[in-house]
DNA sequence: TGTACATCAGTGAACGCGCGTTCACTGATGTAC
DNA sequence: TGTACATCAGTGAACGCGCGTTCACTGATGTAC
């Protein structure tokens, strides 16, 4: 970021460099106040920019969201690049590696995905990018809960809603995480997410809980 | 309700029944269009009254959600003088009378609830409400948790961490139960009890599922 | 390389919409004598 | 029981605040010759 005066750069840099600090200041603003709270004009201050500059860059509130959910889509994407995961759905480490997944993805960008909760909450059209954002990996879960039952598992329900269920529990459990205060002490992120594996594996009667060598860990949000 | 013309009835009955014509209308409104998307006049307009006469009666809308609060919060609490149950966390069947309690409760005032949950986004009030709402529920199931410790089960985590995201499973799985559409097909209240109380006692490893005879079934909202 | 004009990113005061909230008014219920 | 006045629930047009959005303007970058 160099110091305005100096190195001025072309016009399309510096456009690019306002519209990165829409973005970055939108993030901000909705970790601290949140999406619907959150005023244009407190974008556009935090990023140090005039009011009316923003709609130079977006439509709207809508369109900075849209643009910030592109952006981590892309990185998932990327991300989702990798090598076939254990299908074998009975172990612990196969099960903990998919709650990773999920955590890492999660308080990488906690700003946006409290966002886009928020904006689903009275948006329709957020609502169905949500359940987007989530069908891979319900499906994704779902295929493994079959894998199980095939290999004479007892599932409490059919693959898909079982899958619906746990999703439905990292988020909302990831979400009080995120946001606190809760009852007790706050758990760690690989203790939340061992907590969460087990409990998904075992339910509450007999888990390995976090004394099982992991073969992976929980990264933390940079 | 005896329609208007015939026996006014007294100046307090009138009061009363518009108070509670703009209640029910409240609660019809939030479950159409959310509690933050709902106008003071959207309300008035359902109970048929004018604008001016939501002032009469509330403060405001926060006002007039905390009032619908205290009634569900009331109703709640004459059926909380109910005998103890079971404390013994092994069996399907306390489990899923713990389900069943909570998924009573929550599609009796599905409206309310989803208001709730929707003023907590971006009300610091309604946020606390929202826990204390659920702190007993969780304090609860903490303390059938240690139970199962003491018992010789072995738990995910620490009992109060279990009982979190047990509560954060329901509620958001009884949010995407309410709200829907889901990836397939919505499964019956019974069938999603089943689903849930299999999920915490066993996980995803072998559970009861729904051909036990149940104790306690699921009473419709009405 | 230099000059004149065009284009564009960004500015911030002003505009105006939507909606919460008020208030003068109406008609009916309650009270005093 | 009857009359005169007070009180109150409810009305709906009007007001005004907050905030999104616009737009005339500025200074700098790009282009034409």
């Amino acid at each position: 970021m160099p110091d305005g005066g100096i190195a001025a750069g072309t016009r399309k840099a510096r456009a690019a460099e306002t519209e990165a600090a829409l973005k970055e200041a939108a993030k901000r603003v909705f970790g601290q106040v949140g999406y619907l709270r959150a005023k244009i004009t407190d974008i556009t201050a935090e990023a140090g920019r005039a009011a009316g500059s923003f709609y130079s860059h977006f439509d709207g509130k809508e369109q900075l969201l849209e643009a910030l959910l592109v952006d981590i889509l892309a990185e998932g994407d990327r991300r989702a690049a990798m090598p076939g995961h254990d299908p074998d759905f009975s172990t612990f480490e196969a099960v903990r590696w998919h709650v990773a997944q999920y955590w890492t993805f999660v308080t990488r960008n906690p700003a946006v995905i409290l966002a886009l909760q928020q904006a689903a909450m009275i948006d329709e059209h957020f609502a169905d990018r949500q359940r987007e954002l989530l069908a891979p990996t319900v499906r994704d879960l779902a295929a493994h809960l079959e894998y199980v039952g095939a290999a004479g598992g007892r599932l409490p329900g059919p693959p898909l809603a079982v899958a619906s269920a746990i999703v439905a529990l990292m988020s909302a459990y990831a979400r009080t995480w995120l946001t606190g205060p809760e009852l007790g002490p706050r758990p760690t992120a690989d203790e939340a997410v061992d907590m969460l594996a087990g409990l998904i594996l075992h339910g509450i009667t007999g888990a390995p809980g976090g004394n099982v060598a992991r073969s992976i860990t929980v990264s933390p949000g940079r």
